[in-house]
DNA sequence: GTTCTAGAAC
DNA sequence: GTTCTAGAAC
């Protein structure tokens, strides 16, 4: 009977992916920023429960309330970190496990979404504290997209993927981060995905998406 | 992060 | 006149 490497992490069991509705997401008490706090900090209440995708001792995996794509989790680290811009070499093994248990997530969820494609990253400049992890599908098909501010930060550097990050991070000890940089990138003119044709506005682009993606 | 809406862009 | 963006929110 063959054994697992010992670098290997066990198998962790996932749901099927099923968000549920906008009002079990809405968060009371708090000023928004502090949203994802909120959801580490009082996890077992009957709706953060039920907005969990996957939980362990050092994050949790919940449903984006509001998706911008057809599929859209958010991991936050049950640790202290604001966000990228404080990761530092310390925080090294627990980035590398939430990014294995991201693509687990991801290698599960292709099985029930087999047309999407992943991806797994950090906003530079995140609006909420607590660092999280974006798991989300490539189509941007959803009607919570809806400025271009959305979609430039999951299609331009302002999204760090969680490998660059982790190159970056074991290189340098932390992330390099210029605020006015992630700015203009938000600014960005908008570009489909796919084919990288510029569009004018934000209906025409989720137009042209609907079309390229088929 | 979202909602709302004034006024820019068309 | 209508569509769309972008800034305030105490």
């Amino acid at each position: 009977q063959p054994k697992a490497p010992a670098n290997e992490s066990p198998d962790i069991f996932l749901p099927a992916y099923d968000p549920p509705p906008i009002a079990f997401c809405v968060n009371t008490g708090g000023s928004w920023d502090s949203a994802l706090l909120n959801i580490v900090n009082d996890a077992n209440s009957d709706s953060n429960k039920r907005r969990t995708f996957y939980s362990d001792s050092q994050s949790m995996v919940v449903y984006d309330p509001y998706p911008k794509s057809k599929v859209h989790l958010l991991m936050i680290s049950k640790v202290d970190i604001v966000g990228p811009k404080y990761i530092t070499s310390e925080h090294i093994p627990h980035l590398q496990h939430n990014h294995d248990i991201a693509h687990k997530i991801v290698a599960h969820l292709k099985t029930q979404f087999p047309e999407s494609e992943f991806k797994i990253g950090y906003h530079s400049v995140p609006s909420m504290r607590r660092l999280h992890l974006h798991i989300i599908s490539q189509d941007f098909d959803s009607p919570c997209l809806k400025n271009k501010k959305h979609y430039n930060s999951y299609n331009t550097l302002f999204f760090i993927d969680a490998e660059n990050a982790m190159d970056e991070l074991l290189k340098n000890g932390k992330l390099n981060i210029d605020n006015n940089k992630a700015e203009q990138l938000l600014k960005a003119d908008l570009k489909c995905s796919k084919c990288a044709c510029r569009q004018q506005n934000m209906p025409k682009l989720k137009f042209h998406i609907s079309k390229c993606n088929e």
